[in-house]
DNA sequence: ATTCTATTGCAAACGCATTCGCATTATCAA
DNA sequence: TTGATAATGCGAATGCGTTTGCAATAGAAT
């Protein structure tokens, strides 16, 4: 059966409290704030567990590792050219479906947005 | 100096006769038609020769590994769920900075489209 | 033709994210 | 409290895409 753990808690907590996209690494960094030993490892058991579950999702852009975030409904994403860190955008553009060449059936779209997010745009 | 080899040729030739963007080894099996024993370490040399001189660009989709063409003007991606080859979508929404919360400067986009090519939404 | 050396093919080696093995620890039902 | 066993930590092992070492091959200038 399944047991909760502290570890387990952490990683959730971690998750909920950045509210963006987290690599493994920042999710363990996080985490380990308050469990220190947490590793890497006991990060991808737990968050498999938790992507199964529904509560977490994986979130795949171009040329990235997969990062984790909590689920939500449908968004995009903003990926910040300096700091790297990815950010979840609530507004879509709608039906792309005008898009398509003649024979193709549209589905699902992802879109992944680029460039200075506030704090570095207010740098460079 | 620079060379100019069959492989190298059959690599373009490959590239140019499938139009879309295509993996290593999509490459290697067209690029062998024309020279049977072509390596994938060729490939692989190549492309990057050819990405340096911008003759191909690299088409970095979510979750997949890189896929190469032809370099274009700015298009976006199709990926067919079921047959998973890839195909270039000239139209675009535009500009899409209404998307963007404050503070946040966009610089580019990229979108990826997901269902049925014509020959895939045709069967199931 | 001959020579010089870029390019190739092949297999071994890498880099890196992710998974696994296993001894140890900790959760939870009884 | 105790016993059964799920979960953890750590390091070793995978998987896989890509790169590299090296001997053999083949462009291209003379």
């Amino acid at each position: 059966m399944e047991r909760s753990t502290k570890q387990r808690a952490a990683i959730q907590e971690a998750l909920k409290k950045l509210g963006r996209p987290l690599l493994p690494q920042e999710l363990l960094a996080e985490a380990q704030k308050s469990v220190p030993n947490l590793s890497l490892a006991t990060i991808y058991r737990n968050i498999k567990g938790l992507v199964a579950d529904g509560l977490v999702e994986v979130v795949s852009l171009p040329g990235e590792t997969d990062r984790y975030e909590i689920h939500k409904h449908h968004h995009h994403h903003f990926h910040c050219k300096r700091c790297h860190q990815v950010t979840d955008i609530d507004a879509c553009p709608g039906d792309l479906s005008q898009l398509m060449p003649k024979g193709y059936l549209l589905e699902e779209h992802q879109i992944t947005l680029y460039g200075r997010c506030p704090a570095c745009s207010a740098m460079a």
